[in-house]
DNA sequence: CTGACTTTGTGCATCGCTTCACAAAGGCAC
DNA sequence: GTGCCTTTGTGAAGCGATGCACAAAGTCAG
């Protein structure tokens, strides 16, 4: 189905040429470039769905919302699909980008902490969609134990390990309390997990090896802040200056109360 | 109310000098950099829940998970706060960093679209503590509107331009569904707002002005599985073959390994 | 006051990503 | 085939971020 394309577009020759130099895709693929590998696999399943053949490196980078130079060199370190004077095979494109971000294969995934954002992520569409199982959900709360959410049983957190080497978990979601997620941290990797996906508001500390990626919800906001406070501070200096004289902390509400969560 | 700890270690004189010299404070700050005030003002908030009263940049870079030097950079776009052969002082740098952030003033916040993203989003802790204030709550189901939710009545999406203007809301959170996002988006727009933190899993088109920040949570997902099969394809080739036998691109048995990261 | 010690702030070399601009490659009409 | 048109793939320049290494600036003991 896939996989005509190909053999039509592109004589097997010319990729031996590309085999020959050692090049980009014998070495990594730049982190820039694999951040934006399912921008362009989004943008390229909506066009499938309209049933577009075909698409432009200029039409495709419009629709993932970047620039097409670098549209065209991120594609080129996967190798040289694409066509001149024609552009990129829609489907064969999907195969190979959905090939080189292992989406491929099921990887299948737990989830700790089952509060509101757990629960959130457990319902999300978007990860079994694609490639990601939610093999498990684990929660230290006994209230929350048993109950059952998007068709799978809570467990005890207790049992953590035992389940990701059953199930053969590869990927965990920590979405616990702050206080929590360094020793779920601890605990998932001596259980052989080499990657986590971080929701909870604190620097995991890991070995080697392991692949933490953090999703900080009060950062974005507070990014956010800071260029909003820009926009509109637009007039000359704003409270530039130390509010009355000498006052240090600050004055507002409370110490900061670092809301655990 | 509070607010002593300056007064003693760092001398008037010393930022009216500052003050003076253009420098690098004056145009903005690297973007890089604003992306890891947050993490900074995280790690001084733990230390000063702590009593510490001081830090020296080597220490609160491995409290906040980066490397001293670049550190010590970021806060020189700030100004020059900090004492040699001291440190910093914690209450006085977290002021700082929240003043550039624009956390000193109450920012509004409504949340459109309430489902379970969006009522996990509603109930952070993470929101309210520091300079944001959840101001509205909005969905077009008529099943939810009316619902209470962490203190507030989930109203109908209908009246959203009139509440943004009447409360002020200047941050809002897309959390619809994908299909939602473009035409909420185009209306907050529309009713004065310029930041927007985005969940949809869409790319948002918006006129010049408006700062967009998006958290996907399956892009980061599938950025981990590709380290992931990085790692797990450390033996030789895995499928890199064209389904049927038409082999495609690198046969090389060994390369790769390369701990990415 | 002097000298040893600590830690900041920054100049500089480097690295990686982005963007430009264009030659090379393919399609298509005739 | 030949020539024109479209679009890719990439060399090279530009730009911003990173990390090193050290002078400058401060503390502190005596």
């Amino acid at each position: 189905m896939v996989g005509d394309a190909l053999r039509l577009s592109v004589p097997l020759e010319h990729w031996q040429v590309i085999r020959r130099i050692p090049q980009a895709r014998e070495r990594g693929i730049p982190d820039a470039t694999v951040a934006r590998l399912p921008l362009y696999l989004r943008a390229l399943n909506g066009l499938a769905e309209r049933g577009t053949a075909t698409v432009s490196s200029e039409d495709l980078a419009v629709a993932a919302g970047v620039n097409s130079a670098k549209l065209r060199k991120d594609l080129s370190h996967l190798g040289s699909y694409g066509t001149r004077g024609v552009g990129y095979d829609v489907q064969y494109l999907i195969y190979q980008i959905s090939r080189e971000l292992g989406l491929t294969q099921d990887w299948a995934v737990a989830i700790v902490g089952v509060g509101n954002l757990g629960r959130a992520l457990a319902n999300y569409g978007g990860f079994v969609s694609r490639g990601f199982r939610v093999a498990g959900l684990f929660d230290a709360d006994p209230a929350v134990v048993g109950e059952r959410i998007a068709g799978l049983v809570v467990e005890h957190a207790d049992v953590l390990e035992s389940v990701i080497k059953k199930r053969g978990v590869s990927i965990v979601v920590i979405a616990t309390p702050a206080t929590a997620a360094q020793e779920v941290c601890d605990r998932v990797i001596a259980a052989g997990v080499t990657s986590i996906l971080n929701f909870a508001p604190v620097v995991l500390t890991v070995p080697d090896g392991v692949d933490v990626r953090k999703v900080d919800l009060s950062i974005e906001l507070q990014i956010l802040a800071f260029h909003e406070q820009r926009k509109a501070s637009g007039g000359p200096m704003m409270g530039d200056e130390w509010p009355d004289g000498v006052v240090v902390v600050s004055e507002r509400g409370a110490p900061l109360g670092e809301a655990s969560q």
